[in-house]
This record gives C-alpha cells, structure tokens and sequence, in this order.
DNA sequence: GCTAAAAATGTTTTT
DNA sequence: CATTTTTAGC
C-alpha cells in the first residue's frame, strides 16, 4: 500500500507570495490564517465569503500542503470550478488536485475508488431523479395490482416521501404520518414498494441521488479500512453554503473530519432555502457541537451592495424569527433606493423589464450585469416570449431543466441500454417508442430478462407482428453499436440520434426544435472520451441551463447574454442591476406556503438572497392582477414582504403606458 | 387482451 | 402544459 508522508514546513521559511494582509480585511485575515483545526465562518452576503475561501485554498498550497489532500465541498460543480480556477490564477496549477464539487459528486469519486471493499461493484451507476421515479413506478405497479379499489399515493409522491424520510432521518412510518397522513392505512403497502425498489436497486447496481450519501457514511462508519485510508488521504476540509446541509451531509462532514479536524465551514442562516431537500441551517449551530474545539469567525462587512440596498435587506430580516441577530454594514454609502414598480398585468411587466433592461445597456452597462429574478421558473414565461421578441440574448438557470425533457431521456435511454444490459428503465424507455408495443409487451421482455444488446430479443417472438418492423430497425441500432464499443460517447450518440431521429418526428409536433436540443447534447458529449463518464457527469452535474435558454458548452465563448434565474438558482451570484419579478402573495411567497410560518420564513430567507444579489440597482416589480388556473383566484395584493421592509426604503415608479 | 387516443389532473425550489 | 388516468378502438 502506498502512503504519504509529509514533513511538515518550517512556517518562518515558508515564503509567501501573497500578501495576505493587505487583501484581506482582519476577519477574512483571521479565517484564512486558521489552517488547522475546526473553523466555523458566518458569513453574511457579499462580505468576501467566496474570496475568503480562494484565498485560504492559496494559503494552504502556498505552506507547502499537498493538494490532493484538500476537499472543497460547494454546491455546485459550478462553484467549485470558479473557485479552483480563481485559486490557481493565485497559486497556479498544482491545486488542479483538488477533491472538489458537491457532496454527491464527492461522495461518488471516493466510492468508485474506496468502495469496492465493501462490497459495491466497481461499475455501479448512477440513477438521476427520473430514473428513481420510473423505477418507483415500476414496483408501485406490481404492489397496487392487488389494491386495485383504493387510491394510491403516485410516484413522485412516493419518491418524495423517501427522499425525505431518508434526508431528515425519520423512519418510514414517521414519515408517512408527517408527509401523507391521509395515506396512513397505506403504510404497510408503501413500505413494501421501497423495499422492492432498494432491491431492485441492489440487484441492478444502481444508486440513487441519497444512496450516494448513505452508502459512503455506511463506508466510513462499518469499514475500519476503508475509513482509515480515506482519512490518511484527505487532510483538510472546506464546505460552502453549509446552511443547507441537511442530516446526511452534517454526519458525512463530521465523519471525514472526524480524525484530521481541519474542517472549515461556511454559512449564513440567513441564506438557508433548502430546506425542502431536508436542510437544516441549524446544522450551523451543531457544527461547534461536533467539533467543540471550533473558532467562530464572522463576515460581517458588505462588499457587494450600496447601502439604500442593504438597508432594505436589514430591515427585511429583523422580521426573521430566532436566528443570530446579524447586520450587515458596507462603505458603500448611498445609491439609488431599491424601485417598486407595480404593473397592472405579467404583459406589461415583461415589457417594463425589457425596456428598462435596454436602457441599462445605454448607459453603459454589459448584459451580463443584470439579472432577473424569480421564485419559479414558469413565472418567467411571458417575459420569454418579451425577450425573444426583443431580441435580447439571455440565458435561463434553473426551472425545467434539459435533462428531463422527454427527448432527451429518450436518446439517453438508448445509450445506457448500451453498457448496462438489465437497465429495465432505459429498456422501458426504449421500447414504448415503437409502434405496436406498450405496458404488456415490455413487462414480458423484462420478464426474460436476457442480454439483448446483440439483437437477440427478436428471437424470442414476444410482441405482436405489428411491432415486428419496429423491433428489427431497434436490432439493426443496437447491432451497429455494440460491434463499435469502445467509442467516443459522441459518435454513439450520433447512431442513436440516427435511429431515434424518425421516432421523435413521429411523437413531437415540435420536433425541429428538440432535434437541435440534440446537437447540443451532442457538442457536450464531444467533450468526453467515454461513455460512463459521460452518462455520470450528466446525472451528477447537469447543464444548468434550461431547454430553451442557448446551450453552449462551456469552452465555447459565451456571447454577452442577460441571466434570468430561479432565486435558487442565482444563489452564490451577483449582479450590478437586479430585477425580482412577479412579488405577489400567491407566488412569492407562493399560497401553499401560507399555512405554515417555517415556510414564510423560508419564503423570507429567499427574498432575501434574492435582494443581496444586486449591486447598485434593483427593480422589484408585481402585476396587480394574475388569474391563477389552480386556485381559480385573482392575485392582488404584493408580497408582505414589501410590507415588512416599509416605504420609507423604496422609490415607487408608476408606469403609463405610451 | 392490448394499444393508442382523449379527458382529467396537479403543477416550487435541486443534488 | 405535461403527465396520468380513463375510455374507445383494434
């Protein structure tokens, strides 16, 4: 076995090439010079949070510690990204080495490598959330055969309850009660269907989104070994966004670090929005509890907002329920007060956006400076059309995202059948597409069960001769594939896209558009050289842009485009000029939150995030009257929050038209 | 018995 | 608006 050993570096002979005092303020200073041991940060928004960490990565290389025993946790592979590169324009290249991306990611590069002593198959795949979803109903059909009379829970409910009974670490039982109590009678059925779907997931070497979590803490805690040589390896720890950490994550933290205790955590209960995946910003305050030896600092000063803005925000969070009272205060003094603008429809705010929006641009400022905001990704629909109208360039995170668009799975689907032959979804998948075959017809080819990848499944005679041809033209695809593999995943993907290409004409009225969403698809498979990776990296870390926003690979360089976002979405990001659209009780906070005060709180910390993305300008507009097709209600009234925050905080534009 | 088209329904936020 | 259930049709 091979180990490292390292001398540890005379700190009065280390020469620093960073001048770390005169870029840091005293905190940040204080955070960034407190390389070992625990080390709690609260950090507000905009007080250098990022910068803090960049520059504590440098300071660590630059003492002489390998990086490749540093672990950056942040909350997307994004982040982790920006941050790497900003840290080797500092340092230069040697942190490539970096363990870095999100828990999940992290989680499934230490499994491939360490988990094979514990018995997990060295070629174990990952399944994204559709995937769980169609294996859930799958199972869920098999159980409600016999319980054909009542009603059933669906699948994403299903799904959702597992998530959730899994994240917050309630037994299923707890979970039912909390999360579908008018299901309760159910109970013994529900807990059948998990079951078979985990041994489904077993029996097939498949891992979901939680398993990736659980399965490495059952690593770390089970297997002396195995959490032996993980701990020799990986030294340091930085995490981000730690407020939105939820039980697992918090266990897995404190399991890595557990022995080294050079763990550094970064938050802001404030900015906590997660919780519906289970987070817990007071995973903040157990921090300290797990590592009782913790230095507390705080960033409490604003680098990013002039103080009209942050003022608002201030005010805002002093209606928060308990939290650590903070205030954020900037040298910033002054700028142009935060703008309500009310609209009498979502028409006429798309075009206040728009226009406003090109009126920036006059003055001066990029399209990339400015941002809009909102609490659901359909809220921006008809400033879509607006924008597409206009002709401004623009780019859409968050909401409907790529992946899950049918296609896409479709054409996925085709690929993965390639290199796991008892992928029952992707078979489900792939089969319905022909003409002549459904539920039955599949469930018998399931039922056989072979290795058709050769094209045999024409031999065994199963479905009607209407589905005959369909069935041979798919054998002639699979065929062609399978005496190519090994191949790029670019050129599978083009003999996929080659057979799928008449199918999907047949099945979408839209089909010129969503073949071009395979060119993308197929500029992003260009970049990998293998098909797993490529198929891991898309369940991991999808392209966070939406269908209909440009994709563009990430080398290719970016045209000069305005950002419209989920609030979730834009979390970590800033903009000189941001607008938040569609403040309106009913969407943000959104009505089925009301009915319970945790959720306005979280509907508050949103606003928040929200607000503390902007510079210098920012624009909250809501159209005074929304018809909601769910509730048949009219909205009307803007969100409380602008209440809460008060007048004297805001200038008010008033629109005339012509 | 099985599929495919038509009606109904439920719709946040993300790894 | 897109998925799920129902119903009609083959």
């Amino acid at each position: 076995m091979e180990k490292e050993y390292r001398l540890s570096s005379d700190p009065l002979n280390v020469e620093y090439l960073i001048d770390y005092e005169k870029e840091l303020n005293e905190s940040q200073l204080e955070a960034v010079l407190t390389v070992d041991g625990p080390l709690l940060c609260i950090a507000g928004a905009g007080s250098g949070k990022t910068r803090t960490l960049i520059y504590r990565v440098a300071r660590m290389v630059e003492s002489g510690i390998p990086p490749d025993s540093i672990v950056l946790l942040t909350f997307t592979r994004k982040a982790a990204f920006q941050m790497l590169n900003r840290t080797s324009e500092l340092v230069g290249d040697k942190i490539r080495t970096i363990l870095g991306g999100t828990y999940h990611s992290v989680a499934y590069r230490l499994l491939r490598k360490y988990g094979s002593c514990m018995g997990l198959p060295p070629d174990f795949m990952i399944m994204d959330e559709s995937d769980s979803s169609d294996l859930i109903n799958l199972v869920r059909g098999e159980v409600i055969l016999q319980h054909q009379d009542t009603r059933f829970p669906n699948k994403n409910t299903l799904k959702d309850l597992l998530s959730a009974s899994i994240n917050r670490g309630l037994d299923f039982e707890a979970a039912i009660k909390r999360e579908i109590p008018q299901f309760i009678e159910l109970s013994e059925e529900i807990i059948k269907i998990f079951s078979l779907y985990s041994e489904y997931k077993n029996k097939n070497r498949l891992l979901d989104y939680d398993d990736l979590l659980t399965t490495l803490i059952t690593l770390l805690e089970e297997n002396e070994e195995a959490r032996k040589i993980v701990h020799e390896k990986f030294r340091y720890f930085l995490v981000d966004e730690y407020q939105d950490t939820n039980l697992l994550q918090a266990k897995l933290t404190r399991l890595l670090g557990e022995k080294c205790r050079n763990v550094m955590a970064v938050g802001d209960d404030f900015q906590s929005i997660y919780s519906f995946r289970g987070a817990d910003y007071r995973n903040i305050f157990r921090f300290s509890e797990f590592f009782p030896e913790s230095k507390i600092v705080r960033l409490e000063e604003n680098y990013r907002s002039t103080s009209s803005i942050l003022d608002a925000t201030n005010c805002l969070m002093t209606h928060a329920a308990k939290s650590f009272r903070k205030t954020l205060f900037t040298e910033r003094k002054g700028g142009e007060k935060p703008v309500i603008i009310p609209c009498s429809n979502e028409d006429q705010q798309a075009r206040f956006v728009a226009q406003r929006i090109l009126e920036l641009r006059e003055e001066g400022i990029s399209l990339s400076e400015m941002a809009v905001l909102f609490r659901s990704g359909f809220h921006a629909y008809q400033l879509e059309l607006e924008l597409q109208k206009r002709k401004i360039p623009y780019q859409k995170w968050g909401g409907f995202k790529f992946l899950e668009a049918a296609h896409i799975k479709d054409i996925l689907a085709h690929l993965r059948i390639l290199l796991n032959p008892c992928d029952h979804i992707s078979w489900t998948r792939v089969l319905s597409l022909i003409d002549g075959i459904g539920s039955k017809t599949i469930k018998k080819f399931l039922e056989v069960s072979g290795d058709f990848r050769n094209g045999s499944f024409l031999e065994e005679n199963i479905g009607s001769p209407r589905s005959k041809p369909g069935l041979v033209i798919l054998g002639q695809y699979l065929k062609k594939s399978m005496e190519n593999l090994p191949m790029e995943p670019a050129s599978l993907l083009n003999f996929a896209a080659d057979y799928y290409n008449p199918l999907l004409k047949k099945k979408f009225d839209d089909y010129p558009k969503r073949m071009k969403d395979l060119d993308h698809l197929s500029v992003i498979a260009g970049k990998y050289k293998n098909l797993e990776t490529f198929l891991t990296d898309l369940a991991l870390e999808p392209p966070s842009n939406s269908v209909n926003g440009n994709l563009k690979a990430e080398n290719e360089k970016e045209e000069e485009s305005l950002v419209i976002s989920t609030i979730h979405s834009a979390k970590g990001m800033e903009w000189n000029s941001v607008f938040i659209i569609c403040a309106i009780e009913g969407r943000f906070p959104p009505f089925y939150s009301m009915d319970d005060p945790e959720n306005i709180e979280e509907e508050r910390r949103l606003m928040y995030v929200a607000m503390t993305r902007a510079k210098e300008n920012l624009f909250i507009s809501y159209p005074s009257n929304i018809y909601d097709h769910i509730t048949r209600t009219v909205f009307s009234e803007p969100t409380r929050f602008l209440g809460e925050i008060g007048e004297e905080y805001f200038q008010k534009w008033n629109i005339r038209e012509g």
